[in-house]
DNA sequence: AATACATATGAATAATTGCTCATATATTAG
DNA sequence: CTAATATATGAGCAATTATTCATATGTATT
């Protein structure tokens, strides 16, 4: 008996003891989007998740402004605000356009504002 | 005209180089929501910006899961899972359901769902 | 009560990150 | 060309973070 159980226990990886039977978690990893999907999901969030980057973003969905704008609206330093915009800039948040000597910033994508839009929603009605 | 434009110059704060007049970046910085808010925007993303948390979501999405089940869909340690649901816990990302020795995490937000397709129209429509 | 099981949590550690400082690049003015 | 202005970027540092390990808590079984 004991024998047997062990051997029960062995076919199945590591205890086995979750709720659900091994074929329906099967399908709900199977179910899942393909990892590098999941980074750049992540990825893109990692971007909007820092207070800074978050208020250059609400900045700029009111009108299109160059670094130093930028610099004056959020009171912090041009190195600072021009490292967060490059990381913006990766994810393609936003976009710049290039004007003589000042460089113009703007969001890059509409589904930025709804999912602003979504998240403040979630914030307030959680 | 020299000592004029000196005059003008020395009222704006700082150089005053940038491309608005001060009054309009005054509007874009009174029309920023409160910082509290940015926040806990920022938080929200930050929680959302992680691949194996992003991942729990994602298998959360399709059921409701206990935290072994999610060991094994996500093949990582308990602790590791048990830490990542506490962040997301925290956010009111996921909550949870307590039956006997097992805990059941499911979404707590609808808002998370819409959020996650926006993102991803982002990402591949980018 | 004692054991086993499911989950939670504190401490430690390696990796990442946001800012500052200094400097580089690019563009325009003199 | 030189100086000035606007932005970008690399190095360095302090703070945060994701995981692991060990252990604690809570529940069920015997």
């Amino acid at each position: 008996m004991i024998a047997i159980e062990r051997v029960i226990i062995d076919t199945c990886e590591e205890a086995c003891s979750g709720t659900e039977t091994e074929t329906d978690l099967q399908a709900v990893k199977a179910a899942m989007i393909d990892e590098p999907t999941m980074n750049e999901l992540a990825d893109i969030f990692k971007a909007l998740g820092d207070p800074t980057r978050v208020r250059i973003i609400y900045a700029l969905m009111q009108k299109e402004l160059c670094v130093h704008d930028l610099t004056v609206v959020l009171e912090m330093g041009q190195s600072a605000v021009s490292h967060q915009l490059r990381v913006l800039r990766n994810m393609r948040i936003v976009k710049r356009r290039k004007a003589g000597k000042t460089v113009y910033y703007s969001l890059d994508d509409v589904h930025i504002e709804q999912i602003f839009a979504q998240t403040l929603h979630h914030v307030k009605h959680g």
